[in-house]
DNA sequence: CGGCTTTGACCTGCGC
DNA sequence: GCGCAGGTCAAAGCCG
């Protein structure tokens, strides 16, 4: 429950940028210092640069003070950035990562329709026909909004970054003991979604996803620190 | 009563 | 084509 996160101070931290289109994936890890805990964790400062222009390149300003442990690579893909041997992912917006239905307005018909019909009526609804369906699925699949992903230490899954989850599903993960939970940001409109689950190895270490941009600014009954570290955390996702 | 979590079912992609 | 695994839906129930 969202109510129930905490600021768990990390003692450890880690995180990995992603950017998928379709099939493709590519991605890489980062340390994130020890003293830093989840609620500055958007803050450059942390890792040496002020702040994030909005129009800037992450890879290129926060990326390069931070250290990449681990990232997999595909010869189709080509990076921005390379330190020592790995390489690290451009999170700057591109029209690819854009999510392929919801900005366009034609595809709000595929977005209502899958939410709102059920059961044997799933593939008709609106004069949607299955087939249509199927289209629209396909090419809602192919395009995916840059992913940021971390791994914390702590004694709780969910960590408050600033914004309001609700936890839409629950999943055991083949080979974890441990469930993951998938969470979509509560606010209309704003289709962040991001996924909780403990690492099989070392079950103190809870790894986050997130994915997609926020399209609000966080939630206001937080506290200050809450709310700073939002709109700092925010700029992972312009 | 509204918002949220839980959880089983369903859908889809992928490997064989 | 089949089976598996991950991701999502949505009904039911819980809680403040």
């Amino acid at each position: 429950m969202a109510s129930t996160t905490s600021q768990a101070m990390l003692s450890q931290q880690q995180g990995l940028f992603e950017n998928e289109e379709g099939s493709n994936a590519q991605m890489g890890f980062f340390s994130i210092p020890p003293n830093l805990n989840f609620s500055s964790l958007g803050s450059l400062k942390a890792f040496g640069s002020s702040s994030i222009p909005s129009s800037t390149n992450l890879s290129e300003t926060l990326l390069p003070s931070l250290t990449p442990l681990k990232h997999r690579e595909d010869p189709n893909i080509t990076t921005s950035s390379d330190f020592g041997g790995s390489q690290l992912l451009s999170l700057q917006r591109s029209t690819a990562n854009l999510w392929a239905w919801g900005e366009v307005s034609d595809d709000h018909e595929c977005l209502s329709s899958k939410r709102s019909n059920g059961g044997d009526d799933r593939h008709h609804h609106m004069g949607v026909s299955a087939m249509k369906m199927k289209k629209m699925k396909a090419i809602r699949r192919k395009v995916r909004e840059p992913r940021f992903c971390f791994k914390t230490m702590s004694e709780v899954d969910v960590l408050d970054d600033g914004y309001k989850w609700r936890k839409y599903g629950q999943k055991v993960v083949k080979n974890t003991q441990h469930p993951r939970s998938y969470y979509r940001c509560t606010m209309d409109n704003c289709r962040v979604k991001k996924r909780v689950e403990r690492l099989a190895e070392d079950p103190r270490m809870v790894i986050t996803t997130y994915e997609g941009r926020h399209v609000h600014s966080p939630s206001h009954d937080l506290d200050q620190d809450s709310q700073q570290a939002s709109s700092h955390l925010n700029n992972f996702f312009w």
